[in-house]
DNA sequence: CAGCATAGGGATAAATTTATCCCTATGCCT
DNA sequence: AGGCATAGGGATAAATTTATCCCTATGCTG
């Protein structure tokens, strides 16, 4: 396994909260778990920019974090369901105020995002939303 | 310069924020410029962990995503100085509330990102703290 | 039987971010 | 004159994170 060579700065509250949150797609795993998707079947469903992979990677960094829990079902296909630990839920303020922040500016952010320099493609339908998917009665 | 090969996803406010506050050091000189801090400089004292480098490339990226703005002093040496725009300021209390979770919990965090796995040095004088300093007088 | 769904992870490549090093410029101070 | 402080940025290396590909396993279904 890949071992870290810089030293890893965790002095100040913000370097230890972002330790926790960095990685592409932790706050939307945060957040899908909250909202009771909880098999990762189902989060990979909601983020089809996401790669099996990369979500394997990112939720075993969370639960080892302990942010989250993973209860293994002995059953064929296999079924796990990820929930939020307590100090996970803590965490959700932030991500909620996150998530808003930028639904609140998404006009904003869009362009300016889009316009800066070392920007090329832009995906627009990574992250479909829970809402719509719960709109068509499809989440579970 | 460089440019981006995988499409940037940004359908939802959590990833709009993160694209925003992604940068190892981003939170940190936020909350700087926050706090008055706002010549290069200074920050650079406040953070010896990072490079003048590293600080120039990142306020120039928050400087383009609008969060801060610049001011160019025409004297010699030269003066710069930072500020937050208004919807940079609209930031802060993400901010804040990821410094304080992270010091609420640091004991339990410290604890477990450091037996992570992949975990090396860990450099815990990073970012000194503005109260410390400020509380020896050394701010200014 | 062939194929799907489920979940996990190794190996490796590619992309992205940080770190290092070096060079520019100009007054002031010793 | 030589060195410091200030701010900026190019070039390139190193580190870190993500993406790709592939393989394992087991019941069920058509």
């Amino acid at each position: 396994m890949y071992e870290r060579k810089t030293p890893l700065a965790i002095d100040c509250g913000l370097h230890l909260t972002r330790e926790v949150l960095n990685g592409k797609w932790k706050p939307a795993l945060l957040n899908a778990i909250s909202m009771d998707i909880k098999r990762p079947s189902e989060m990979l469903r909601l983020l089809p920019g996401a790669t099996r992979r990369v979500l394997n990677v990112q939720l075993k960094e969370l639960e080892e974090h302990g942010m989250i829990e993973k209860k293994i079902y002995s059953e064929v296909p296999p079924k796990v369901e990820y929930s939020l630990t307590e100090i996970g839920w803590s965490l959700m303020p932030i991500i909620d105020a996150m998530n808003q922040w930028g639904d609140t500016h998404r006009s904003y952010l869009e362009t300016v995002i889009t316009q800066a320099p070392k920007i090329g493609e832009v995906s627009k339908s990574v992250c479909q939303g829970y809402r719509e998917m719960f709109a068509r009665g499809e989440t579970r």
